[in-house]
DNA sequence: CTGAAAGCGCTTACAG
DNA sequence: CTGAAAGCGCTTACAG
């Protein structure tokens, strides 16, 4: 690879000269800039990035963190549908992505994540922080990277899904519709602070349209998975005269569809089943899944155009995006029959 | 940040030995290493990486790309499949993943990426490489930075899945199951090596079975979404005694379904569709959904492991992964009425 | 086993 | 407007 020593020997210059036309700086004539840039096309040449790094402290790289808190983290669509928002960002202002899923534990994330953070690899960070086992986002502090936290991590700047009202807006709609009697299947609140809010949401919800809440019937040991969404239906509809399934998340929405199905119900003319999410899945199964879409993208296109601010030296808004109901055709008013 | 000249300092030896005792060279006494670890440890120091890239040239940093051929690519399985089995390789050594999915023009790959590839910032790559469009390796070549190719492309080091056994088993289940009119709902094939062989395979099948696959109807202006497998289903299914549609990919195939469906026929009792891929909601989908599943984690997890061993300077085995027969509820034989 | 010194390829005051 | 020189924080022969 030739060097900037090689490129200042065949325009007749300088290294310092031809760093500063390749950097922009305005001091220079035309003259000067167009043997350096013939230099440098002739000889193909591209900077070191390494060496930029070290002795400018920029590197043009965006770490962008998602805690692997469960297996087959990347078929996750809010990781999917953030990472494509943060690209796009990123990609149209020349910067480079390094993308971490560090392992967490109660001691706080791995070492081998502790060392990328503290390289001065990164120009700064977009980190999902939701789980509050241990922030991901914490350790960077020392190092004053700028970071910009996609959840409820208590940090400085941060963007977040409006959970609060998309689980109000998912619950009106099923009690709007009648029902009474209103399942509820989710997984530990503790494991997530997005569902925290979901829950405070239909709860409220709930309690103004002067439904008992707390005696809804509630399976809670789920795991976002089909599966429990299956093994969560089971258990609700067996003990109670339910007509309607709220579901945490839209996979244990599709597992309890088919639940409720194999026990001979129809949805939703027997049982309304909702769910949150509106993944790919949601609208091509059959009954396609009233649901709730956090619009994802937005909220790695928001955060990394923070990041960006920042990097600027500017000072963003923190910003809480409204999520949208998608109604279709899992719900409907109950049957008087149940 | 801490520097190995103030560890140095504080362990009352020289930087060299401070950098020695942490790379794990051999020569040192066992008190010099309990000085250096305890200063280390009392500082908190952790090594700036750009520093070490520039006087070592490792950066333990792995570049991982996808051409970016067409939107929402991360919602793409089999590029999420192969992250997820490339993260966990390079998780376990250590290294870290610069994501990069650069935009492909006939003069090749934008001039970001190319920086990138010759910044000295990756110690390997592991590309999709299946577009015929242009190569996202062959700029690599000039730097000698260690490559795999999951693909077609032609690398000396690759991996890729067996398109030919996976299209051959799956016209072969369709032809078994008596199927003689069958429909192929496709995409140009320029598009996509992967594309070119599973045509092969699918011809050489029904023309081993004695079909004449020439004069099989077929819809060739597919993009992979939903809604081109509706559009092709209409058209091959207005003009012909078809029984059986073989589609390129699921989501060709699940658009399909609907429409047969739409028409006013059952899958599998009047119509056979299969698909090409397995991803989530093909198992879902009701009826679940007749295809190939590509393995496609392994192809991440292998192309990942030939990274090393070239990194090891190895020289490792390119390989092609079979593919699995899944078969479902959406085919079945023909009835003869049709 | 340990340390002084050169060098990796840039950027950035500073002087001219 | 241009260039000599120091310095970014490491690693690595080399000498001792």
């Amino acid at each position: 690879m030739p060097t900037l020593a090689e490129v200042a020997q065949k325009a007749g210059v300088s290294i310092a000269t031809v760093s500063k036309v390749l950097s922009n700086t305005p001091y220079f004539t035309e003259e000067t800039r167009r043997k350096v840039m013939s230099a440098v096309e002739e000889l193909g040449y591209l900077p070191n990035l390494a060496a930029r790094a070290l002795s400018s402290g920029k590197t043009h790289l965006i770490g962008v963190i998602f805690p692997y808190v469960y297996e087959g983290i990347f078929t996750d669509p809010l990781v999917q549908y953030i990472l494509e928002g943060v690209e796009a960002e990123c990609n149209e202002r020349g910067y480079n992505i390094v993308l971490s899923t560090p392992r967490l534990s109660p001691d706080g994330p791995e070492e081998n994540y502790r060392r990328l953070l503290q390289s001065s690899y990164l120009d700064g960070i977009v980190a999902l922080d939701n789980v509050p086992l241990s922030s991901v986002l914490s350790p960077s502090l020392r190092k004053n990277t700028p970071a910009v936290a996609i959840g409820y991590g208590d940090h400085p700047y941060f963007v977040r899904s409006d959970d609060l009202q998309g689980s109000t807006s998912l619950m009106e709609h099923v009690v709007s519709l009648g029902h009474r009697h209103i399942g509820i299947l989710t997984v530990d609140e503790s494991l997530h602070y997005s569902i925290q809010n979901r829950h405070l949401g239909l709860q409220t919800t709930a309690e103004t349209a002067g439904l008992n809440y707390a005696q809804f019937p509630k399976f809670d040991r789920g795991d976002f998975s089909i599966a429990s969404g299956m093994q969560g239906a089971a258990e609700v509809l067996n003990q109670e005269n339910v007509t309607a399934l709220v579901c945490i998340n839209d996979r244990m929405a599709l597992g309890a569809i088919q639940q409720v199905q194999k026990m001979g119900f129809r949805v939703p003319d027997d049982i309304t089943v909702v769910g949150y999410d509106d993944i790919l899945s949601a609208q091509l199964f059959s009954p396609a899944l009233t649901t709730i879409d956090q619009r994802a993208p937005e909220l790695g296109h928001q955060a990394a155009q923070m990041l960006f601010a920042l990097l600027n030296n500017e000072i963003p808004d923190s910003v809480v995006i409204p999520t949208r109901l998608c109604i279709r055709e899992s719900s409907a008013p109950p049957k008087s029959s149940r």
